[in-house]
DNA sequence: CGTATTACTTAATCCAGTTCATTTTTTGTG
DNA sequence: CACAAAAAATGAACTGGATTAAGTAATACG
Protein backbone atom coordinates (compact mmCIF):
# COMPACT_ATOMS: atom_id res chain seq x y z
CA UNK A 1 0.00 0.00 0.00
CA UNK A 2 0.89 3.59 -1.07
CA UNK A 3 1.63 5.97 1.61
CA UNK A 4 -0.49 8.46 0.00
CA UNK A 5 -3.84 6.06 -0.72
CA UNK A 6 -4.60 6.89 3.16
CA UNK A 7 -4.87 10.47 2.26
CA UNK A 8 -6.67 9.22 -1.34
CA UNK A 9 -9.48 7.10 0.67
CA UNK A 10 -9.90 10.45 3.41
CA UNK A 11 -10.76 12.20 0.03
CA UNK A 12 -12.49 9.85 -1.81
CA UNK A 13 -15.41 9.88 1.26
CA UNK A 14 -16.20 13.35 -0.21
CA UNK A 15 -15.45 13.74 -3.88
CA UNK A 16 -14.33 11.57 -6.45
CA UNK A 17 -11.13 12.12 -8.61
CA UNK A 18 -10.83 10.64 -12.16
CA UNK A 19 -7.80 9.37 -12.62
CA UNK A 20 -5.83 11.86 -14.43
CA UNK A 21 -6.89 14.35 -11.29
CA UNK A 22 -5.92 11.87 -9.01
CA UNK A 23 -2.15 11.55 -10.54
CA UNK A 24 -1.95 15.38 -10.36
CA UNK A 25 -2.71 15.86 -7.36
CA UNK A 26 -0.01 13.02 -6.30
CA UNK A 27 2.60 14.82 -8.46
CA UNK A 28 2.08 17.96 -5.41
CA UNK A 29 2.68 15.76 -2.81
CA UNK A 30 5.16 15.23 -0.83
CA UNK A 31 6.20 12.66 2.08
CA UNK A 32 8.36 13.93 4.37
CA UNK A 33 9.56 12.31 7.51
CA UNK A 34 10.01 14.34 10.77
CA UNK A 35 12.08 13.94 13.87
CA UNK A 36 10.75 14.08 17.43
CA UNK A 37 10.88 17.64 18.68
CA UNK A 38 11.51 18.84 14.74
CA UNK A 39 9.60 21.88 13.74
CA UNK A 40 7.53 22.12 10.39
CA UNK A 41 6.44 25.71 11.11
CA UNK A 42 7.52 28.16 12.97
CA UNK A 43 7.07 31.81 14.43
CA UNK A 44 8.55 34.11 11.44
CA UNK A 45 8.20 31.84 8.45
CA UNK A 46 5.74 31.29 6.72
CA UNK A 47 3.82 28.55 6.83
CA UNK A 48 4.21 27.20 3.17
CA UNK A 49 2.52 23.35 2.97
CA UNK A 50 -0.79 21.90 4.54
CA UNK A 51 0.66 18.49 6.19
CA UNK A 52 -2.10 15.60 6.48
CA UNK A 53 -0.49 12.97 9.34
CA UNK A 54 0.31 9.99 8.18
CA UNK A 55 1.83 8.69 11.01
CA UNK A 56 3.47 10.00 14.55
CA UNK A 57 1.57 13.27 16.85
CA UNK A 58 1.81 17.00 15.89
CA UNK A 59 1.18 19.79 18.28
CA UNK A 60 0.82 23.56 17.45
CA UNK A 61 1.45 26.17 19.87
CA UNK A 62 2.13 30.04 20.98
CA UNK A 63 4.12 31.59 23.59
CA UNK A 64 2.01 34.57 24.79
CA UNK A 65 3.87 37.78 26.12
CA UNK A 66 4.08 36.60 29.58
CA UNK A 67 6.56 33.65 27.78
CA UNK A 68 3.40 31.03 28.38
CA UNK A 69 2.90 28.47 26.35
CA UNK A 70 -0.96 27.28 24.91
CA UNK A 71 -1.23 24.34 22.89
CA UNK A 72 -3.76 25.16 20.10
CA UNK A 73 -4.15 21.85 18.31
CA UNK A 74 -2.70 18.40 19.26
CA UNK A 75 -2.75 16.09 15.79
CA UNK A 76 -2.87 12.30 14.82
CA UNK A 77 -2.91 10.02 11.82
CA UNK A 78 -5.87 11.30 9.52
CA UNK A 79 -5.47 14.72 10.84
CA UNK A 80 -4.07 18.23 9.04
CA UNK A 81 -1.78 20.47 10.98
CA UNK A 82 -0.08 23.94 10.12
CA UNK A 83 -0.17 27.43 11.27
CA UNK A 84 -3.73 27.65 9.73
CA UNK A 85 -3.65 31.01 9.89
CA UNK A 86 -0.12 31.76 8.54
CA UNK A 87 -0.89 29.17 5.59
CA UNK A 88 -4.21 30.74 4.68
CA UNK A 89 -2.81 34.68 4.24
CA UNK A 90 0.56 32.96 3.23
CA UNK A 91 2.07 35.88 6.00
CA UNK A 92 4.85 34.70 8.72
CA UNK A 93 3.29 32.09 11.24
CA UNK A 94 2.94 32.96 14.92
CA UNK A 95 2.65 29.36 16.07
CA UNK A 96 5.23 26.54 16.58
CA UNK A 97 4.30 23.06 14.81
CA UNK A 98 5.96 20.04 16.51
CA UNK A 99 6.55 16.89 16.10
CA UNK A 100 5.98 14.79 19.27
CA UNK A 101 6.84 11.22 17.81
CA UNK A 102 8.92 10.48 15.22
CA UNK A 103 6.20 11.32 12.17
CA UNK A 104 5.35 11.04 8.84
CA UNK A 105 3.33 13.37 6.88
CA UNK A 106 2.09 14.46 3.18
CA UNK A 107 2.86 18.05 2.61
CA UNK A 108 1.50 19.87 -0.33
CA UNK A 109 2.08 23.14 -1.24
CA UNK A 110 0.19 26.32 -1.44
CA UNK A 111 1.62 27.64 -4.46
CA UNK A 112 1.01 24.11 -5.69
CA UNK A 113 -2.95 23.39 -3.86
CA UNK A 114 -4.39 27.23 -4.93
CA UNK A 115 -3.87 26.25 -8.79
CA UNK A 116 -5.11 22.87 -8.26
CA UNK A 117 -8.16 23.56 -6.85
CA UNK A 118 -8.97 26.11 -9.44
CA UNK A 119 -8.33 23.52 -12.38
CA UNK A 120 -9.91 20.77 -9.91
CA UNK A 121 -13.65 21.26 -9.29
CA UNK A 122 -13.48 17.99 -7.50
CA UNK A 123 -10.50 19.02 -5.05
CA UNK A 124 -12.40 22.81 -4.58
CA UNK A 125 -14.89 20.88 -3.38
CA UNK A 126 -12.90 18.72 -1.20
CA UNK A 127 -11.17 20.91 0.67
CA UNK A 128 -14.40 23.49 0.53
CA UNK A 129 -16.83 20.54 2.67
CA UNK A 130 -14.06 19.27 4.71
CA UNK A 131 -12.87 22.98 5.88
CA UNK A 132 -16.85 23.43 6.25
CA UNK A 133 -17.04 20.71 8.81
CA UNK A 134 -13.81 21.37 10.13
CA UNK A 135 -14.70 25.04 11.26
CA UNK A 136 -18.15 23.79 11.85
CA UNK A 137 -16.93 20.98 14.76
CA UNK A 138 -14.13 23.45 15.84
CA UNK A 139 -17.05 25.61 16.59
CA UNK A 140 -19.16 23.75 18.23
CA UNK A 141 -16.18 21.90 20.55
CA UNK A 142 -15.22 25.58 21.47
CA UNK A 143 -18.66 26.42 22.34
CA UNK A 144 -19.16 23.02 24.47
CA UNK A 145 -16.07 23.83 26.51
CA UNK A 146 -17.33 27.49 27.58
CA UNK A 147 -20.03 25.71 29.87
CA UNK A 148 -17.39 23.49 31.40
CA UNK A 149 -15.44 23.55 34.07
CA UNK A 150 -11.61 22.37 33.70
CA UNK A 151 -12.71 18.85 35.32
CA UNK A 152 -15.57 18.36 32.85
CA UNK A 153 -13.00 19.66 29.52
CA UNK A 154 -10.16 17.10 30.77
CA UNK A 155 -13.51 14.02 31.50
CA UNK A 156 -14.31 14.95 27.72
CA UNK A 157 -11.00 15.01 26.43
CA UNK A 158 -9.94 11.10 27.78
CA UNK A 159 -13.20 10.10 26.64
CA UNK A 160 -13.26 11.13 23.20
CA UNK A 161 -9.43 10.83 22.30
CA UNK A 162 -8.38 7.97 24.95
CA UNK A 163 -5.00 7.79 22.85
CA UNK A 164 -4.31 11.11 22.63
CA UNK A 165 -4.45 11.37 26.82
CA UNK A 166 -1.82 8.58 26.55
CA UNK A 167 0.87 9.64 24.42
CA UNK A 168 1.17 12.55 24.85
CA UNK A 169 2.43 14.37 28.04
CA UNK A 170 0.14 15.61 30.54
CA UNK A 171 1.76 19.42 30.71
CA UNK A 172 0.69 19.69 26.94
CA UNK A 173 -2.36 18.42 27.15
CA UNK A 174 -2.75 21.00 30.32
CA UNK A 175 -2.10 23.75 28.08
CA UNK A 176 -4.24 22.31 25.38
CA UNK A 177 -7.44 22.59 27.98
CA UNK A 178 -6.25 26.17 29.34
CA UNK A 179 -5.08 24.97 32.55
CA UNK A 180 -1.95 24.60 34.13
CA UNK A 181 -0.42 21.59 34.47
CA UNK A 182 -0.39 21.87 38.69
CA UNK A 183 -3.76 22.01 38.54
CA UNK A 184 -5.03 19.26 36.00
CA UNK A 185 -2.76 17.34 38.06
CA UNK A 186 -4.81 18.05 41.18
CA UNK A 187 -7.68 17.23 39.15
CA UNK A 188 -6.18 13.70 38.11
CA UNK A 189 -6.05 12.85 41.85
CA UNK A 190 -9.54 14.07 42.61
CA UNK A 191 -10.89 11.54 39.68
CA UNK A 192 -8.48 8.51 41.39
CA UNK A 193 -9.36 9.23 44.52
CA UNK A 194 -13.43 9.32 44.36
CA UNK A 195 -14.00 6.39 42.59
CA UNK B 1 -29.25 48.78 -7.24
CA UNK B 2 -30.58 45.45 -6.95
CA UNK B 3 -30.34 44.24 -2.95
CA UNK B 4 -28.53 41.01 -4.38
CA UNK B 5 -25.32 43.57 -6.19
CA UNK B 6 -23.74 43.55 -2.46
CA UNK B 7 -23.84 39.94 -2.82
CA UNK B 8 -22.27 39.92 -5.80
CA UNK B 9 -19.70 42.29 -4.98
CA UNK B 10 -18.78 40.06 -2.46
CA UNK B 11 -18.16 37.17 -4.10
CA UNK B 12 -16.67 39.35 -6.77
CA UNK B 13 -13.74 39.64 -4.26
CA UNK B 14 -12.51 36.08 -5.10
CA UNK B 15 -14.20 34.25 -8.25
CA UNK B 16 -15.50 35.47 -11.55
CA UNK B 17 -18.64 34.04 -11.96
CA UNK B 18 -20.36 33.98 -15.56
CA UNK B 19 -23.77 35.65 -16.26
CA UNK B 20 -24.87 32.29 -16.30
CA UNK B 21 -23.56 31.49 -13.31
CA UNK B 22 -24.67 34.37 -11.75
CA UNK B 23 -28.24 33.88 -12.97
CA UNK B 24 -28.31 30.50 -11.32
CA UNK B 25 -27.16 31.60 -8.22
CA UNK B 26 -29.63 34.63 -8.33
CA UNK B 27 -32.45 32.20 -8.63
CA UNK B 28 -31.66 30.36 -5.49
CA UNK B 29 -30.91 33.55 -3.40
CA UNK B 30 -34.53 35.10 -1.59
CA UNK B 31 -34.67 38.66 0.41
CA UNK B 32 -36.50 38.14 3.55
CA UNK B 33 -37.44 40.63 6.10
CA UNK B 34 -36.81 40.09 9.83
CA UNK B 35 -38.32 41.90 12.96
CA UNK B 36 -36.13 42.75 15.38
CA UNK B 37 -36.08 39.56 18.51
CA UNK B 38 -37.24 37.58 15.66
CA UNK B 39 -35.33 34.11 15.71
CA UNK B 40 -33.94 32.74 12.19
CA UNK B 41 -32.68 29.76 13.89
CA UNK B 42 -34.06 27.65 17.14
CA UNK B 43 -32.55 25.01 18.77
CA UNK B 44 -34.40 21.91 17.48
CA UNK B 45 -35.05 22.93 14.41
CA UNK B 46 -32.86 22.13 11.43
CA UNK B 47 -30.45 25.53 10.20
CA UNK B 48 -31.81 25.56 6.17
CA UNK B 49 -30.19 28.57 5.18
CA UNK B 50 -26.86 30.46 5.04
CA UNK B 51 -27.92 34.17 5.68
CA UNK B 52 -26.55 37.24 4.47
CA UNK B 53 -26.81 40.12 6.25
CA UNK B 54 -27.76 42.86 3.87
CA UNK B 55 -29.01 45.62 6.20
CA UNK B 56 -29.41 45.26 10.19
CA UNK B 57 -27.73 43.08 12.57
CA UNK B 58 -27.51 39.25 14.56
CA UNK B 59 -26.16 37.38 17.52
CA UNK B 60 -26.26 33.82 17.85
CA UNK B 61 -26.39 32.77 21.16
CA UNK B 62 -27.50 29.56 23.45
CA UNK B 63 -28.63 28.74 27.16
CA UNK B 64 -25.82 25.95 28.31
CA UNK B 65 -27.53 23.80 31.17
CA UNK B 66 -27.66 26.43 34.10
CA UNK B 67 -29.41 28.96 32.37
CA UNK B 68 -26.41 31.57 31.50
CA UNK B 69 -26.67 33.13 27.82
CA UNK B 70 -23.89 32.87 25.70
CA UNK B 71 -23.16 35.11 22.44
CA UNK B 72 -21.33 33.19 20.38
CA UNK B 73 -21.35 35.75 17.41
CA UNK B 74 -22.62 39.09 16.12
CA UNK B 75 -23.33 39.62 12.94
CA UNK B 76 -24.07 42.98 11.09
CA UNK B 77 -23.61 44.18 7.27
CA UNK B 78 -22.09 41.57 5.37
CA UNK B 79 -21.55 38.99 7.12
CA UNK B 80 -22.98 35.34 7.04
CA UNK B 81 -24.68 34.40 9.96
CA UNK B 82 -26.66 31.07 11.17
CA UNK B 83 -26.20 28.01 13.78
CA UNK B 84 -23.23 26.75 11.28
CA UNK B 85 -23.01 23.00 13.14
CA UNK B 86 -26.83 22.42 12.27
CA UNK B 87 -26.30 24.13 9.01
CA UNK B 88 -23.37 21.98 7.92
CA UNK B 89 -24.62 18.63 8.97
CA UNK B 90 -27.86 19.22 8.42
CA UNK B 91 -28.78 17.89 12.07
CA UNK B 92 -31.20 20.11 14.84
CA UNK B 93 -29.85 23.64 16.34
CA UNK B 94 -28.60 24.39 19.81
CA UNK B 95 -28.19 27.76 18.65
CA UNK B 96 -30.73 30.61 18.54
CA UNK B 97 -29.73 33.28 15.79
CA UNK B 98 -32.18 36.20 16.60
CA UNK B 99 -32.06 39.60 14.91
CA UNK B 100 -30.98 42.77 17.38
CA UNK B 101 -32.29 45.19 14.96
CA UNK B 102 -34.94 45.23 11.86
CA UNK B 103 -32.80 43.38 9.72
CA UNK B 104 -33.09 42.50 5.89
CA UNK B 105 -31.01 39.37 4.97
CA UNK B 106 -30.41 36.93 1.77
CA UNK B 107 -31.17 33.22 2.07
CA UNK B 108 -29.69 30.58 0.44
CA UNK B 109 -31.38 26.66 0.99
CA UNK B 110 -28.39 24.45 1.56
CA UNK B 111 -30.40 22.08 -0.29
CA UNK B 112 -29.76 24.68 -2.99
CA UNK B 113 -26.36 25.59 -2.62
CA UNK B 114 -24.88 22.02 -2.22
CA UNK B 115 -25.75 20.90 -5.90
CA UNK B 116 -24.96 24.42 -7.29
CA UNK B 117 -21.48 24.09 -5.80
CA UNK B 118 -20.90 20.40 -7.67
CA UNK B 119 -22.37 22.18 -10.94
CA UNK B 120 -20.48 25.60 -10.86
CA UNK B 121 -16.43 25.05 -10.13
CA UNK B 122 -16.64 29.47 -8.95
CA UNK B 123 -19.17 28.80 -6.45
CA UNK B 124 -17.21 26.04 -4.84
CA UNK B 125 -13.89 27.80 -4.83
CA UNK B 126 -16.05 30.97 -3.52
CA UNK B 127 -17.05 28.73 -0.31
CA UNK B 128 -14.00 27.05 -0.42
CA UNK B 129 -11.66 30.37 -0.04
CA UNK B 130 -13.93 32.33 2.05
CA UNK B 131 -14.63 29.67 4.40
CA UNK B 132 -11.05 28.91 4.76
CA UNK B 133 -10.56 32.79 5.40
CA UNK B 134 -13.17 32.39 8.00
CA UNK B 135 -11.70 29.53 9.97
CA UNK B 136 -8.03 30.80 10.04
CA UNK B 137 -9.57 34.11 11.21
CA UNK B 138 -11.87 32.73 13.84
CA UNK B 139 -8.40 30.73 14.93
CA UNK B 140 -6.63 33.66 14.98
CA UNK B 141 -9.07 35.57 16.91
CA UNK B 142 -9.37 32.76 19.68
CA UNK B 143 -5.74 32.26 20.43
CA UNK B 144 -5.46 35.86 20.69
CA UNK B 145 -7.94 36.49 23.35
CA UNK B 146 -6.19 33.17 25.59
CA UNK B 147 -3.66 35.55 26.58
CA UNK B 148 -6.00 38.36 26.89
CA UNK B 149 -7.37 39.55 30.43
CA UNK B 150 -11.17 40.75 30.25
CA UNK B 151 -10.39 44.16 29.67
CA UNK B 152 -8.04 44.00 26.38
CA UNK B 153 -10.49 41.58 24.91
CA UNK B 154 -13.14 44.83 25.10
CA UNK B 155 -10.59 47.15 24.34
CA UNK B 156 -9.74 45.52 21.60
CA UNK B 157 -13.64 45.06 20.30
CA UNK B 158 -14.53 48.52 20.61
CA UNK B 159 -10.91 49.25 18.35
CA UNK B 160 -11.93 47.03 15.75
CA UNK B 161 -15.46 47.24 15.98
CA UNK B 162 -16.57 50.99 16.98
CA UNK B 163 -20.27 50.33 15.04
CA UNK B 164 -21.11 47.05 16.94
CA UNK B 165 -20.27 48.62 20.54
CA UNK B 166 -22.43 51.43 19.62
CA UNK B 167 -24.84 49.26 18.30
CA UNK B 168 -25.82 46.50 20.77
CA UNK B 169 -26.66 46.29 24.22
CA UNK B 170 -23.42 45.81 26.62
CA UNK B 171 -25.09 42.77 28.66
CA UNK B 172 -24.75 41.10 24.86
CA UNK B 173 -21.29 42.13 24.48
CA UNK B 174 -20.53 40.98 27.51
CA UNK B 175 -21.66 37.73 27.08
CA UNK B 176 -19.99 38.10 23.43
CA UNK B 177 -16.51 38.73 25.18
CA UNK B 178 -17.04 35.63 27.96
CA UNK B 179 -17.75 37.65 31.08
CA UNK B 180 -20.16 39.12 33.29
CA UNK B 181 -22.33 42.52 32.49
CA UNK B 182 -21.72 43.40 35.85
CA UNK B 183 -17.80 42.90 35.17
CA UNK B 184 -17.75 44.49 31.66
CA UNK B 185 -19.77 47.88 33.64
CA UNK B 186 -16.48 47.80 36.24
CA UNK B 187 -13.97 47.42 33.38
CA UNK B 188 -15.76 50.84 31.82
CA UNK B 189 -15.84 53.02 34.97
CA UNK B 190 -12.52 52.21 35.47
CA UNK B 191 -11.54 53.38 31.98
CA UNK B 192 -13.39 56.42 31.84
CA UNK B 193 -12.01 57.50 35.24
CA UNK B 194 -8.07 56.21 34.34
CA UNK B 195 -8.77 58.45 31.17
C1' DC C 1 24.46 1.99 34.07
C1' DG C 2 24.42 6.70 36.54
C1' DT C 3 23.11 11.27 36.53
C1' DA C 4 21.00 15.32 34.58
C1' DT C 5 16.99 16.84 32.84
C1' DT C 6 12.28 16.92 32.38
C1' DA C 7 7.76 15.60 34.09
C1' DC C 8 4.61 15.13 37.82
C1' DT C 9 2.74 16.02 42.63
C1' DT C 10 1.46 18.59 46.75
C1' DA C 11 0.20 22.41 49.48
C1' DA C 12 -0.13 27.35 50.70
C1' DT C 13 -1.34 31.70 49.07
C1' DC C 14 -3.40 34.90 45.87
C1' DC C 15 -6.38 37.15 42.35
C1' DA C 16 -9.35 37.96 38.19
C1' DG C 17 -13.65 37.50 37.56
C1' DT C 18 -18.40 35.64 39.40
C1' DT C 19 -22.54 35.94 42.11
C1' DC C 20 -25.96 38.10 44.52
C1' DA C 21 -28.64 41.91 46.07
C1' DT C 22 -29.81 46.68 45.49
C1' DT C 23 -30.18 51.19 43.16
C1' DT C 24 -30.17 54.14 39.21
C1' DT C 25 -30.69 54.94 34.37
C1' DT C 26 -32.43 54.11 29.84
C1' DT C 27 -35.67 52.42 26.55
C1' DG C 28 -39.67 50.88 24.28
C1' DT C 29 -44.38 51.11 23.68
C1' DG C 30 -49.45 52.33 24.72
C1' DC D 1 -45.30 61.88 27.43
C1' DA D 2 -45.87 58.39 30.94
C1' DC D 3 -44.44 54.72 33.13
C1' DA D 4 -43.43 49.82 33.15
C1' DA D 5 -39.82 47.00 31.94
C1' DA D 6 -35.33 46.30 30.65
C1' DA D 7 -30.51 47.64 31.01
C1' DA D 8 -26.69 49.44 33.44
C1' DA D 9 -24.19 50.55 37.63
C1' DT D 10 -22.53 49.65 42.28
C1' DG D 11 -20.62 47.20 46.08
C1' DA D 12 -19.70 43.17 49.07
C1' DA D 13 -18.78 38.46 49.58
C1' DC D 14 -17.07 34.51 47.31
C1' DT D 15 -14.55 30.95 44.22
C1' DG D 16 -12.17 28.39 40.41
C1' DG D 17 -8.12 28.16 39.04
C1' DA D 18 -3.25 30.46 38.85
C1' DT D 19 1.10 31.05 40.95
C1' DT D 20 4.87 29.93 43.68
C1' DA D 21 7.96 26.93 45.79
C1' DA D 22 9.20 22.69 47.24
C1' DG D 23 9.85 17.76 46.81
C1' DT D 24 9.46 13.21 44.13
C1' DA D 25 9.25 10.29 40.09
C1' DA D 26 10.31 9.18 35.46
C1' DT D 27 13.24 9.49 31.05
C1' DA D 28 16.80 10.32 28.03
C1' DC D 29 21.18 9.81 26.80
C1' DG D 30 26.40 9.96 27.26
Amino acid sequence: MNPSDKLLDNIGRYVNLSEVETEKLLSIVQETRVKRRQFIDQPGYTSLYRNYVLRGAFRSFFIDNNGKEHTVQIAVEDWFVSDFYSYITQTPATLYVEALEDSIILQMRYEDIEPLCREIHNLSEYFRVTTERAFAFSRKRALSNLSKSAEERYLELIERYPNIALRVPQKIIASYLGMSPEFLSKIRKNLTNNS
